[in-house]
This record gives structure tokens, C-alpha cells and sequence, in this order.
RNA sequence: GCGGGGGUUGCCAAGUGGUUAAAGGCGCAGGGCUUAGGACCCUGUCACGAAGGUGUUCGCGGGUUCGACUCCCGUCCCCCGCACCA
């Protein structure tokens, strides 16, 4: 070993050898499997420090398995299908000024370069080789033989053969959704798309079709059940409405509503124009009970929003009773309403809590609203709208639908409105305007004939939720998150026009949409290892694929439809038998609620149920000094800027060691400088150590020896427990930082012959979390072989003990207490005497913890004392006792053995040589129970754990 | 709005009924080492203190308990997801 630690010498050095030995292309043998599987990055940029997180958790998860004795398989891939490789070639092929501001500042890629990156193709293979590079350059124990990119011809096979297995079990449907639409462009739109309205998401009103003779008067509504409650529409007499034709239906409708109508997938036509106005003072029919409503004049009704026209229920939506009031008093015979609107009875009907018959009466009566333009009729409608919501139950004049919740009402009644024609679905943004970067307004188009993978499917989501319910999640609180999100998830489009990718094989017009190829291809690495070895793969039909997932048929067969040696076949065949079921998937916690779930929707599809999924773990982010990273917009810390300025070992030890589970890791200078040392250290001490000849470890062990290897154990037991968790913090937290405080003390005790053992122990710890500094202090004199396939300790029992780890207890707290009497007292000592507590103390301690202990934590003074008195060896000192008892029974449900089952006296006496050394004078140690000089009587304070202490 | 997670001593962060004034790290202060600095080692770091003590703390307000950072109720605040996009 060097004098001093070159992490980049090391670091070099030991990846030239891990990839010239091969040391982590692993073969099916007799040792039990353990597969692990990271989602593999999407090539449109540089591995950030978010990555970064995320794969070294892999590694130090397969390093940690693989040390444990299992034959471990990490591969690594490439995700380069979908659209963002094609849009970021269109902006570098045309100099986009944020793009190149982005790419070279960001992600450091030189302009010369980044010119060059004008097709898909190549940027494909640029980050491709980056990214590779980043993850060797930071000691990645992965199986390069596996890689691949979503985009290879195999692949597209495997992909192809995945899809006809989704369609013949029927999970691959036609269908319509909605999605954001800029006219302009004639394209949805995504996120980054938008200029302005991001947050806006698409919702389903209930279209209510209130019928005028045969013209059908829609009502937009997010509250369906009102309908019920119905007194009247509303109508703004200053809009221009449409008559039009809808699905062969004659339709009234604001010429805005009217324009959103035709990007649905109804067939619309247009009528004629008619004014507010005109329509105002007519009647129209309650679609669901029949009655005959009149439509009335109100200046709040948006043309923009839903259809124009509003239905109007007041007691229980203040807006329209505060419209209907003050329409009291006006004169409309302008309209031809003659009749007295105070005759217009309001209809409740939904019960809740708090309210009376009319909420919104209440409502706007409390909030002291005075009339449909003041600001807080806004605040009452919403008042009135949660509580409703979430306490609210319907009324009996609400027919089969009374007793309902409403919070659960809303869907079942809408289905039913549909299903007898009285209502339809209409979309709306949830904030208006939504802008496209183009400048246009957006609308929400329904994109028809779409192919959708089925995830609503009650039969698939309840086998992934069986799947769940057999797997480990890390952490355990992500469970809930896991079984929510498979309830909320919808039938998702799953091909698209444009991007990279596979094309449906039973409909080239789609390629397959870039999260649905990424969902079981773990079980593509066991395939890769044989394509990249240069397999025929001209022709991979499904029942290659089916004999080698699945099981079927047979290997000479496929061996002649495929042109693959048979033996070929039958190993690929073996290889997954062996491998498969992927035993954990270690992901961010962004991709739960879309790549995972996903993940699991396929293999429960596709596989039988002993090749599901076994465990995930779920982390988080990384932060740069406190802010959220963002690959666009900076700030952003590339993978390979890291492993530059700090070393592969620092850089994996910072971020596995600042936080763990789901906590985010930021990313701090001053935190990596002191972890920079802490590594040094590490290796100037593992130096110092090999170099030291005076260590003689086959001599009598010391007790701080014991006292050493019995700590040892506990940091060992508690690390290995952590990592099974995958809690590297605290895996590190034990074995490293806390070994080293350990280790601190036991060279202070004058500890050294176990220092070789500790440290062969230490290192194989440290491995999995900086395998490139273990390596080198393993190779200078440890053991054979890699440090990276050493054994990882095991915690031994037998090691541990309990009287050294009491004994160097007593010691740290005695020299606490003598130094913190001479802080307060400001004194030099001349002396200092020590006496350990008396045996009666002892016993009487023992009598207390007994009795507290048979009485739930309950001490009762009295009957402590009549026992002590009872034994002689308290009894002869009748007149401290009460004292002490007294003390006891105050602190009966606290007390501890601790103190018992150690001399105290001999372990002082044994230590008084370092003490007096430690405090620079002489120190005299008495037991109490001896007659030793005690000048000021302090031997009476000496209690069981706690010697007392005089000083002169 | 819905769902999930969280608020701990200057900072990061451990801690889920008593062993907790609360691990560990950082920062800061003092001491040692050193020609000096850095590194390293030791000590201290909520307040006060008269010999190892006392007091006040874990977002805020209540409650349960002999005892709460830990359990219950309420409340405020923060972060993440809500899709066809990887």
C-alpha cells in the first residue's frame, strides 16, 4: 500500500482487474441465486447523481449478496425507446439554443461532439458508451456480457412475442381516451410542452341532457346526484348559444362548448346560431324525475365552462341560490316569466352533518355572501361541496340512490344516467386557459381507435395485488402506496405514432409505447448474454421464446425453426429455469406508481406464479446543496463529474451513507470533504495496522481484547441485519463510523493484538459499500483472493461479551463523572479516590429489581425494607438503608440490572494504572465495604454502577 | 381535492412507552501533537450549577399513563404522485 491514498490510482487499477479476471460474470452452480434487477436508464442524457443513488444501492445489495455466499447475476440495459431520443435529435440537429446550453453546460458534453448527436442512432450509441463508462468508472459489479438497448432487433423480438401474449389473454384492447390536443399542431401535448396551465388536468363532468321538446339542453355538472334537486337551468342571456346536431340528437350548447364538441369522438354538426335570450323563460324536462323546469337569466354562467347551460339547484349550491335571490325582485317580463320565482320550492337531498334542510342558504347566510358576484360565493360553494362530499348522504327523494354516501355516489350514478341516455361524459380542464409553446389555446381531444393495455381489469389488478401481498416491499410503508396505486390505475394507451420502439405486431401502424416494453425485460438479460455472443437471430418466433420462458415444447424443435444450435437452446432454456424469478428490483420512488406497477401487471400476466417478482425496494432523490436536481434546468451533478472530483469510493460511501429508504440525499461539498477524510483515515489506519510488526495475535486475549471482538460482533450483526433491509445508513452507520469510534477506544485502552482481525473483518464490511480502497488493503496482506469475493463476517455469538462491554462501561462513566466534578469545581486534584459500591447495595438492588419486576413496575418502600431487614448483609446497616431503599422505590420502573454481574471493585483496581495516567495524578481505589481512608465519608454515596468519588 | 410520506437539540440525522438531554456525522470551542497550518487524537457543545446536580426541550394545542419524542384526538406547515410522459 502507498503512503498516501490515491483514490484515482485505485480506483483504476482495481476495475482494469475485475474486468480482466471477469470476476463478475456469473454461470448457474450449485450455490443458491440471487437475482437483482434496476430499471435501466433512458439514453437521452448523462447519468446524474439521482442515478447514481439508485445503482449503487444495486451494487452494494449484489456486493453484499455475493459476499454472503450466493451466486449473483446484476445486469444492466439501455432504455432508448419513445420519443424524447427523436425530439432531442430534431433540437440538436437544429442548434436549439436551450438544448445546446443544456447538453454541454449540464451534462458536459463538448459542442463538437454534441454536433455531431443529429440522429437518434447516434445519440443512442453516445450515451450508451457514456453511460457505461459512468457506471464502470464508479466500480459497478454488473455482468457487461447482458447488456443491451431496448432498441436491437432481438429485443424487438422479444417485445414482439410479449404483446401476443397481452393480446391473446385479451389485456391488449381497443379503446378512446381523452388526452390535451393543440389544434395547431395537430399533436398532444406534453408537459414540457406547455406554457401555460401545466397543473391543469383533465375531469369528467356529467353532461346532463335536459330535453326542450326534441332539443336536447346539456347541463355540465361534477356533482351528478344534484340533479335530484333540479329547480330550474340557467342560462347567460348576453351569450351566443348553437343549435346543433350531436350524434343524430338536436343539441343547445355555447359556441364554445359547441367547438370542444367537435375534437370529441361525436359526430357533430352545426345547426344555427340562437341567442340566450331567446331560450330564456321556456321549460325544459328533468331527464331523471320528469319535472318540468323553467330556464332563467344569470349573468355568472361561463360560455366556457361545460356546455353554457347550468342546472340550478339552490338548496344546496349557493351560487344558484344566491342567482335565483336575486332574480326576486327583478322584472323579466322581457323574458315572458310572469310568475313569482319566490314560488320555486327548493329541493334538498342530501343529509349532513352540521347542516339543516338548505346548506347553501346556511352557507351564504354564515359567510354573510351578498349576492352571486361577491368573491366569497366562491368559498361557500366549496364550504358547502366538501362537507357534502365527505359526510354528506342522500335522501330518501332520492329514490334506490337514499342512504348513500356521497363520496361513493357519483360514479354508480353516472353509469346508470348513461346507460338510460340521460347524460354522457364531457372533459374539461380543471383550470383554463391551457397554452401550448406554440401559443395556442388547447382542447382536449379524443384520440379514437387506440390500443390500450387493460390494467382496470379485475382479474389482473386482483393477481398483482396477490403478487404484492407474497413480496417484500422496502420499505414496508411503500405497501399502501403500492395497493392504492394499483386501485387508481386505469386501461393505459400503450402504442404511439411517433419515437423508437416496437411496432404492434398485429397493427404496424403502432409502435409499442415506451413503458410497456419495459416491463419484463429482466428476463431478456438471460437471452442477451447469447445474442451478444453473436446468436442467429434472423428468426425468433414465439415458441423460441415460449421453450425458453415458458417451457414449452422442445429444444430440438426450436433448434430447427431458429437455425440456434440445440445445445444452445437447451442452455438458454436452463439459464432461466436458473435465474428467474427476479429476486429483487431496487428502483426510485418515481417509478412506482407508473415502471413498477407495470412490472408487476407483466409478470403476473405473463408468468407462472413462481416466476413472479420477489421483493422491491424503493429510494429517493438526491439533492445538490438542498435544491431538486432537474436534467434541464439545472442544478445537476453527472455521474461521471462525481466519480471526477471525488472518487468512486468517497462518492458511494457519501451516498449511501447520508440517508436511506425513501429520504432524499443531499448532496452537500462540505459533507463529501468530510467524508473524503473519513476515508482517508480508513485507509491510513488499515495501512498502519498491516505495517505494524508488534501485533502478536495468537497472545492471551486482554480483556479490551474481548471487549473489541465482542463490539465486533454487534456492529457485524447489526450491519448484516441492516443491509437484508437494504438500509445501507444504517448498515454504515454500524460499520463503519461506529466500528471506527470502537476501534478509537480500544487503541486508547492500549488494545493491538486483535487489530488485524478486526480490520480482515472491518474491510469485508466495507467492501460492498468502497470495494476499490478494500481491495487494495485486502491485497496487501489480508487474504487471497478479492476482497470483493471474500467472505463477509459473520456475527459470532460466542465472541460476544458481556462482562468486558459492563467493564468498559463502568470505566467511560466513572471517568465522565470525575471529569465533569472537575469542570464544575475548576480544581486541580492532588488525588483522586474511587469506591465501588457496597455488596448490601447490591443485594438490596437485586431484592428491588425482583419485587419490581413480580409487581408490574410497582415498589412498594415498605416491603422492600421488611425484606432487606430480613437479610443479614443489609440489615447491619440499618442506618443507611431507608436511604437507599427509598431512592430505589422512586425510580422502580427504571431500574436496571445493568449494574449487577460485574466487580467493580477488581476493575477499577485494574484499571488504576490508566486512570491515574488519564487524570495526571494518583488514584487510590477502595471498596465501601472495606475500611479504606475516607476523610469526608463519600464511600456512602457509592452505589451499584456509580462508584463514589472524593478528590483532593 | 384524492392518495402516500414527513416536521427531533446550529445543520444533516437516529430514535417508536421507562436504559433518552436524546446515537452518529458536520459545524463550532478548548486542549494535545506540530516550527506554524492542515491532518490526527482528546474534551466540550440546551440552560444554570455550590462534587457527579437541577431546570427546560423533540411543529403547535389537548388527552391517555406512575411515566410520552414515542400512543390517541385536534391543528398548522413541508415534500412526493395524480398518467399515456420517461
Amino acid at each position: 500500500m502507498k503512503e498516501n491514498y490515491s483514490a484515482k490510482e485505485i480506483e483504476a487499477r482495481w476495475q482494469k482487474t475485475w474486468e480482466d479476471e471477469a470476476v463478475f460474470q456469473p454461470e448457474p452452480d450449485s450455490r443458491e441465486k440471487f437475482f437483482l434487477t434496476i430499471p435501466y436508464p433512458y439514453l437521452n442524457g448523462n447519468l446524474h447523481a439521482g442515478h447514481t443513488r439508485t445503482f449503487t444501492i444495486g451494487d452494494a445489495v449484489a456486493r453484499f449478496q455475493r459476499m454472503r455466499g450466493k451466486n449473483v447475476l446484476f445486469p444492466m440495459a439501455f432504455h432508448a425507446t419513445g420519443t424524447p431520443i427523436v425530439g432531442l435529435s430534431e433540437l440538436i440537429a437544429n442548434r436549439d439554443p436551450l438544448i445546446w446550453d443544456v447538453y454541454t453546460k449540464l451534462h458536459g458534453i463538448p459542442e463538437a461532439e454534441l454536433s455531431s448527436l443529429n440522429t437518434p442512432e447516434k445519440i443512442v450509441l453516445y450515451f450508451r458508451r457514456e453511460a457505461k463508462r459512468a457506471m464502470q468508472s464508479i466500480g459497478y459489479s454488473i455482468d457487461w456480457r447482458r447488456e443491451f438497448t431496448t432498441t436491437d432487433p432481438a429485443y424487438s423480438k422479444f417485445i414482439e412475442w410479449q404483446y401476443g401474449i397481452l393480446r391473446r389473454l385479451d389485456y391488449v384492447v381497443k379503446g378512446s381516451h381523452p388526452v390535451r390536443w393543440c389544434p395547431h399542431d395537430k399533436n398532444p401535448v406534453e408537459d414540457h410542452d406547455i406554457l401555460k396551465g401545466e397543473d391543469a388536468t383533465i375531469m369528467d363532468f356529467a353532461l346532463i341532457k335536459f330535453r326542450m321538446g326534441d332539443k336536447v339542453l346539456p347541463c355540465a355538472t361534477l356533482r351528478p346526484e344534484t340533479v335530484f334537486g333540479v329547480t330550474n337551468l340557467w342560462l347567460n342571456p348576453d351569450v351566443d348559444y348553437v343549435l346543433c346536431t350531436v350524434n343524430g340528437e338536436s343539441w343547445v350548447v355555447s359556441k364554445e362548448a359547441y367547438e370542444k364538441l367537435t375534437f370529441t369522438d361525436r359526430s357533430v354538426a352545426f345547426g344555427s346560431e340562437i341567442s340566450g335570450r331567446e331560450l330564456i323563460g321556456k321549460k325544459v324536462t328533468n331527464p331523471l324525475t320528469g319535472t318540468e323546469v323553467p330556464i332563467l337569466p344569470a349573468a355568472f354562467v361561463d360560455p366556457d365552462n361545460g356546455s353554457g347551460i347550468v342546472m340550478s339547484v339552490p338548496a344546496h349550491a349557493p351560487y344558484d341560490y344566491l342567482a335565483l335571490k336575486d332574480l326576486y325582485d327583478k322584472d323579466l317580463t322581457e323574458y315572458g316569466i310572469t310568475e313569482d320565482l319566490r314560488q320555486i320550492k327548493f329541493i334538498s337531498l342530501i343529509q349532513s352533518p352540521g347542516y339543516g334542510e338548505l346548506p347553501a342558504v346556511e352557507a351564504v347566510n354564515e359567510l354573510n355572501v351578498a349576492d352571486q358576484n361577491d368573491p366569497k360565493a366562491e368559498e361557500a360553494t366549496k364550504m358547502v361541496y366538501r362537507r357534502e362530499f365527505h359526510n354528506g348522504v342522500l335522501k330518501a327523494n332520492t329514490g334506490k340512490y337514499a342512504g348513500i354516501a356521497v363520496s361513493k355516489i357519483k360514479d354508480v350514478l353516472l353509469a346508470d344516467l348513461i346507460e338510460q341516455g340521460m347524460a354522457e361524459i364531457f372533459y374539461e380542464f380543471s383550470e383554463t386557459p391551457v397554452i401550448c409553446r406554440c401559443g395556442t389555446r388547447c382542447v382536449i381531444m379524443m384520440v379514437r381507435d387506440q390500443w390500450f393495455l387493460e390494467y382496470s381489469d379485475p382479474e389482473w389488478k386482483s393477481n398483482v395485488l396477490r403478487c404484492l401481498a407474497g413480496m417484500k416491499i422496502i420499505p414496508e410503508e411503500f405497501r399502501t402506496e403500492f395497493i392504492n396505486k394499483v386501485d387508481w390505475l386505469k386501461d393505459k394507451a400503450c402504442a404511439r405514432r411517433k419515437g423508437l420502439g416496437t411496432h404492434l405486431p398485429w397493427d404496424k401502424e403502432w409502435l409499442i409505447e415506451s413503458l410497456g416494453d419495459s416491463t419484463i425485460y429482466m428476463a431478456y438479460y438471460i437471452l442477451a448474454k447469447y445474442v451478444n455472443a453473436g446468436m442467429k437471430i434472423d428468426s425468433l418466433p414465439p415458441e423460441f421464446f415460449e421453450y425458453i420462458f415458458m417451457d414449452k415444447g422442445d429444444a430440438a424443435r426450436v433448434a430447427g425453426i431458429t437455425g440456434i444450435p440445440e445445445t444452445t437452446v437447451r442452455q438458454i432454456h436452463d439459464d432461466f429455469a436458473y435465474w428467474y424469478p427476479v429476486d429483487i428490483r431496487t428502483s426510485g420512488k418515481d417509478l412506482v406508481a407508473n415502471h413498477l406497477l407495470f412490472f408487476l401487471y407483466h409478470h403476473v400476466a405473463v408468468f407462472p406464479e413462481r416466476l413472479w417478482p420477489k421483493a422491491i425496494a424503493v429510494n429517493g432523490f438526491v439533492s445538490l446543496e438542498g435544491q431538486k436536481m432537474s436534467k434541464s434546468k439545472g442544478p445537476l451533478l453527472t455521474l461521471r463529474q462525481a466519480v471526477a472530483d471525488n472518487g468512486a469510493d468517497v462518492t458511494r460511501l457519501y451516498i449511501l451513507g447520508n440517508a436511506e429508504g425513501t429520504a432524499d440525499v443531499d448532496w452537500r461539498n462540505d459533507g463529501v470533504e468530510a467524508t473524503r477524510a473519513h476515508m482517508e483515515r480508513f485507509y491510513n489506519f488499515a495501512r498502519e495496522v498491516l505495517a505494524d510488526g508488534s501485533i502478536d495475535a495468537s497472545a492471551d486475549k486482554s480483556l479490551i481484547d474481548r471487549w473489541m471482538l465482542s463490539r465486533l460482533q454487534r456492529r457485524i450483526a447489526e450491519a448484516t441485519e441492516a443491509m437484508e433491509n437494504i438500509q445501507t445508513r444504517r448498515a454504515l452507520q454500524s460499520a463503519f463510523y461506529l466500528l471506527f469510534n470502537d476501534l478509537r477506544w480500544y487503541q486508547r485502552r492500549g488494545g493491538r493484538n486483535q487489530l488485524r482481525a478486526v480490520l480482515s473483518a472491518w474491510v469485508r464490511m466495507m467492501s460492498p459499500f468502497t470495494p476499490h480502497v478494500c481491495e487494495e488493503i485486502w491485497a496487501a496482506g489480508l487474504g487471497e483472493g478479492y476482497a470483493s469475493l471474500a467472505e463477509w463476517p459473520a456475527a459470532d455469538a460466542a465472541l460476544v461479551d458481556e462482562r468486558a462491554e459492563k467493564a468498559e462501561d463502568l470505566l467511560e462513566r466513572t471517568l465522565k463523572d470525575v471529569q465533569e466534578i472537575l469542570t464544575i469545581t475548576k480544581s486541580t486534584p492532588a488525588k483522586i479516590t474511587l469506591y465501588t459500591a457496597p455488596a448490601w447495595k447490591k443485594e438490596m438492588l437485586r431484592l428491588a429489581l425482583d419485587s419490581a419486576q413480580a409487581n408490574l413496575g410497582k415498589l412498594d418502600m415498605g416491603a422492600l425494607m421488611k425484606q432487606a431487614m430480613a437479610t443479614p448483609a443489609i440489615a447491619a446497616h440499618k442506618k443507611d438503608a431507608p436511604k437507599y431503599a427509598q431512592k430505589l422505590a422512586k425510580a422502580a420502573h427504571s431500574l436496571s440490572a445493568e449494574a449487577l454481574g460485574l466487580d467493580e471493585f477488581e476493575t477499577l483496581t485494574r484499571e488504576k494504572a490508566y486512570l491515574a495516567d488519564a487524570f495526571g495524578v494518583p488514584v487510590e481505589i477502595f471498596s465501601a465495604d472495606e475500611a479504606g481512608e475516607d476523610p469526608k465519608g463519600k464511600s456512602r454515596q457509592a452505589e451499584p454502577g456509580r462508584p463514589a468519588i472524593y478528590i483532593e
